[in-house]
DNA sequence: GTAACTCAGTCTCAGATAGAGACTGGTCGG
DNA sequence: CCGACCAGTCTCTATCTGAGACTGAGTTAC
């Protein structure tokens, strides 16, 4: 069946359920971890797992206010484990859970369509740019 | 391979580059189009054809004003059609483009692990907030 | 006949959110 | 002794979002 068609019928569903966030996928965890930040920081610790300062280095423009948080959210959600080693100075590690993993499936398509795709939407973009 | 792996083979290659928006699609493209409101609009119009005032029927929680900006967005990008017919009263018609619903395949395989591991993801954030 | 509602937005103002960058305290290298 | 590094937190500002009034012609309801 059509991708599109099959979206299409989830979205009625979760009408009928007035997009309640605790039904609806999109709204209850789309809205929380397809984010910019979260995305980019679930592929950066696709590689492996991470410490905090590097991450930061892997991903420069991120302010450390958003690392943070962007981490603390993936941490609450499941996808991320953070490994607190009291030494000094701190040693903190960053990984996937298995959840996390799991989540790189999904993630990866989504990537790979952007690639695929990504030439034409920036024709489009600049086509809109020069009628405007 | 293991998505993961091949997850973080990509970001190691957008990591050469710089993260530059122009060559990673995560920047480039997801920043954009994988935010609250376009992911679910495009589950809207997947269905079929909408005018403005439906849509917000259908995501009564958007306001008028980014629901235009979102709308706006998704066509700079060519992924959302938008059809005017000079009437009075205006009739103004949005549908997916084919660029738009070749998306909707990636965004399926997202839907679809989101509604997968929805339940999981709450208790761990029940269990979080119980912990704090 | 006139009050209310529709179409697809735009506009303004307040409130939420994101980013920049200084600061913490202890420890190491030079 | 001076600075860098660890993993953050804190504050201040800039940007973004949301709520809701307004447009103006036409259609419907009473």
């Amino acid at each position: 069946m059509d991708a599109c068609v099959e979206l299409g019928a989830k979205f009625e569903l979760w009408q009928t359920a007035g997009l309640d966030p605790n039904r609806c996928p999109v709204r209850g965890l789309l809205d929380q971890i397809g984010n910019r930040w979260s995305t980019l920081m679930i592929c950066a610790l696709a590689v492996g797992p991470r410490r905090f300062s590097a991450l930061h280095r892997l991903i420069p423009d991120i302010s450390k206010r958003m690392l943070t948080q962007t981490l603390r959210t993936l941490e609450a959600d499941g996808l991320v484990h953070r490994d607190v080693q009291p030494t000094v100075p701190p040693s903190v590690t960053y990984s996937l859970t298995p959840l996390g993993r799991s989540f790189a499936g999904p993630l990866l398509g989504l990537v790979e369509w952007a690639e695929t795709h990504f030439p034409a939407v920036l024709q489009t973009r600049a086509e809109t740019k020069r009628a405007a």
